[in-house]
DNA sequence: ATACCAATATAAGTATACATATCGGCCCTC
DNA sequence: GAGGGCCGATATGTATACTTATATTGGTAT
């Protein structure tokens, strides 16, 4: 076995192979979840792609054992499909799925938004203004990346916001599942201006302790991204 | 080793140990899951109990392995907690999280009755007519444990009928995370006769194909049981 | 030529052995 | 006598060996 973890907190491993984060009370499976969810996310791993156990055991220097219980642990967050004897692969969601993700989000989103009307303060008020100016910002600068973190600043915010930290967990794994399929949409034409006008209703609608607005205001939102989710992916194929 | 599955389909083992399930296309990690997960919603296993990974491994005669993993796949579905390396725990709600959990099962389940009430058919009418008749049945003869099934067949028949299997499957998780508490409920004075109220004016509302109406009752009727739970739970603290 | 069966290969599932961290008890010191 | 530190026991995490199912490929028969 390699040494791993086994004396101070904060290591990296380096076994010739791809470096692995190994913080203090965690587990290699754990490591490698976040390493491969990042992965998902990000789009390096395709959906539908096959996840071979030996591979990613090789690749990381460790054994099958933690890398199939990331796949376990993967698996509860919808990232991965376990077909039973037949290996894992990155959970891929045909465009039927995601409608019914979005209707979802959506509903969930604005049931945050409506919490969030009920009960901002002033603080939070200067603060989603801030995010907001963040944003228009990096629209006028063009810089996407930037862009889609503060945008995913400004909702996280609005979960926060909603004082209901179930809700909010549930929201953000939803919105992690579909991220690999949102970030291609992020650079179409009029999304960032579209956004921007979006988010600034929402805010409004909130800051005016206006729950029902704030809360169709969100699902708007929500659901005309999934639109043009839909249509991007109908381009192709 | 046991001699376990490896000859035909739909077997079941017996190594002096507790019977364990093992159908075709099966796991033991899967077998293990549904049978702990069973316990846990029936109430034998009490919430914030210990896992001891051996003493089920030794149980059901097996390794710890497939024991380890149907603790992952239950962390998934938010039924066991794992702090690492300190064991696996029946996840233990406190009342705070009750109240958050059933915020949101309110609007999932009230978004499953809306979409129902915009798509059911005549043929479904009738069946959730039948459910509903039983379940009237069943509360007239007292008995409580057959009036929960039923009770659990109409919900999931709107599910169903919501022909969002996204949000169904998403509906029935969190159901499954609360059945522990729930199910303590049930034997409440006036529940059955409420129950049978508000599923009437659900029914009606989607028989009707008044979404909102719908929305709203189902709504209702689960901020209600969410509102008993916690006067139950608030009187043994 | 195609379809079906059989045999083999490969990868998932399970068992067991080993490493290591956490917890509890006991002893020593202040 | 009380508190803290050290040591050992126990259970979790990981590695490896072995079992078994599924898939693929090749051969044969129709």
């Amino acid at each position: 076995m390699a040494d791993i973890g086994a004396h101070s907190a904060g290591k990296r491993v380096k076994n010739g192979h791809e470096t692995l984060a190994v913080s203090p009370g965690m587990t290699l499976a754990e490591s490698l979840r976040q390493k491969l969810e990042g992965a998902i996310a990000a789009g390096h791993l395709e959906p539908g792609s096959r996840l071979d156990e030996q591979e990613i055991a090789q690749r990381f220097g460790v054994s099958r054992t933690p890398v199939r219980e990331a796949f376990r642990l993967m698996a509860a967050n919808n990232l991965v499909e376990l077909r039973g004897r037949q290996g894992a692969t990155v959970r891929s969601i045909k465009a039927q799925a995601l409608i019914e993700m979005f209707q979802v989000m959506a509903e969930l989103e604005g049931l945050c938004a409506r919490l969030a009307a009920r009960r901002v303060s002033q603080a939070w008020g200067a603060e989603i203004g801030d995010i907001h100016q963040r944003l228009v910002a990096a629209g006028e600068t063009g810089d996407i990346d930037v862009f889609y973190d503060i945008n995913q600043e400004f909702h996280e915010a609005i979960y926060e916001a909603s004082r209901n930290s179930f809700l909010a967990d549930q929201t953000r794994k939803l919105r992690n599942q579909v991220a690999a399929y949102r970030s291609r949409v992020t650079r179409m034409p009029n999304r960032i201006a579209d956004t921007v006008r979006e988010h600034e209703a929402i805010m409004q609608a909130i800051l005016a302790h206006d729950p029902e607005r704030a809360h169709s205001a969100m699902r708007d939102h929500v659901n005309l991204l999934g639109d043009n989710l839909l249509d991007f992916l109908a381009a192709f194929e």
